[in-house]
DNA sequence: TATTAATTGTTAATATATTAACTAATACAA
DNA sequence: TTGTATTAGTTAATATATTAACAATTAATA
C-alpha cells in the first residue's frame, strides 16, 4: 500500500469536505456582513462571555496573528469590544457588544438549518463514525521516542 | 438536539483534523523551499505529464485566482512551465521541468512517512468508515459529473 | 534584588483565499 | 456574417494564514 492517488489522500478529502459545506455557511455569513472568521468569534463568544485572547485563538483555530485584525474588524463593527485584564496586563479578554450578542438568535437559525441539511443524509451510526474518526486524527499523540531531531 | 457545541461541530472538527496533521507534512515541504500550494501542484504534475490550469484547480482545490501567483513561484523557481495550447489559445498547459520531476524521489518518502503514521492506529474498517464518511460530505450534492477528459 | 526565563500579545513579510470584475478566445444562434 | 453567450484565465481589493521576530508583562531563580 505504497503511494495512492493524490485526491484519495485525507488531506485532500478533508479539504474536499471543508470546500463543500463551508460555502454553504459562507453564504450566509455575507448576507449578515460577516466572514467566517469574523462568525467564528462570536460562536464561541455566545457560549463564553468573556474570554482571552490566545484561549480565543484555540477555540476558534484561529492563529494570534491573524487573530489581531479580524478582532480589529469586529471591535469597528461594533460586535465586540478588548478589555484588558486587571490582575494580569498581559491578557486582553474578548467580550461581545449587545449588537453582537443579537446577532445569534439572527444567525444560529438559518446555520443551523444548513447544518441539519448536510447532517440529514447520514444514518445516526455513520454520523457518529465520521465525528470520531475525525476526533481520532485530531488527537494523534506520537508515541514515537524523540531521540534525534534534524534541523 | 438542536445546537451542539461549537467544538463539536463538523467544521470545527474538519478543521481541526487538518490543523493536527498539516504541519507534520508543511514541516516537510518547507525542507524543500515548497509551500503546501506548491506541494499540491506538483504532486498533482507528478500523476499528469500535462495539465490544464482549469483541471489543475479542480484537482489541487486552489482558486483559480491564486492560482496565477503560485504558478509563476513555481515557474521562477524553475520547477513548472507553462505551455499555451495550440488548438484551444484560451487554455494553458502546465508543465513539470525536469527538475520538477526529479523532486518526487526526494519529497514522496518523507511524506509517505508521515501519512503512514497517520494512518496508522486506526484499523482498515475505522479508516475506510473516516474516509467513505468524508466522501459522502463531498458529494452531497453533485452538478454535471463525469467529465473526465484525460490527455 | 537583579537576572533570566516564560507567557501574552503584537508587528512584519510573504503567500494564499475570497469575491467580483475583466480580457481574450471560442462557440453558437439569428 | 454579425451579435451574443460561454469558456479559460487574469487582475484587483480585501481578508486571512504562515512564519519569524519582537515588546511588554509576569514568573522563576540565583
Amino acid at each position: 500500500m505504497a503511494i495512492q492517488d493524490f485526491s484519495q489522500s485525507l488531506p485532500m478529502m478533508l479539504y474536499r469536505a471543508l470546500d463543500e459545506i463551508m460555502p454553504k455557511f459562507r453564504c450566509i455569513f455575507n448576507e449578515f456582513a460577516l466572514t467566517e472568521q469574523q462568525w467564528r468569534i462570536l460562536r464561541v463568544l455566545w457560549e463564553h462571555d468573556k474570554i482571552t485572547l490566545g484561549r480565543l485563538s484555540d477555540l476558534t483555530l484561529i492563529p494570534s496573528p491573524s487573530l489581531v485584525g479580524i478582532v480589529d474588524r469586529l471591535i469597528k463593527a461594533n460586535l465586540i469590544r478588548r478589555e484588558r485584564s486587571d490582575t494580569d496586563r498581559r491578557m486582553i479578554f474578548v467580550v461581545a457588544t449587545e449588537e453582537g450578542r443579537n446577532l445569534e438568535a439572527k444567525v444560529m437559525p438559518r446555520v443551523n438549518e444548513i447544518y441539519k441539511e448536510i447532517k440529514e443524509p447520514f444514518s445516526m451510526q455513520q454520523w457518529g463514525q465520521l465525528i470520531d474518526g475525525l476526533d481520532q486524527i485530531s488527537h494523534l499523540k506520537k508515541k514515537t521516542v524523540t531521540n534525534e531531531h534534524k534541523e
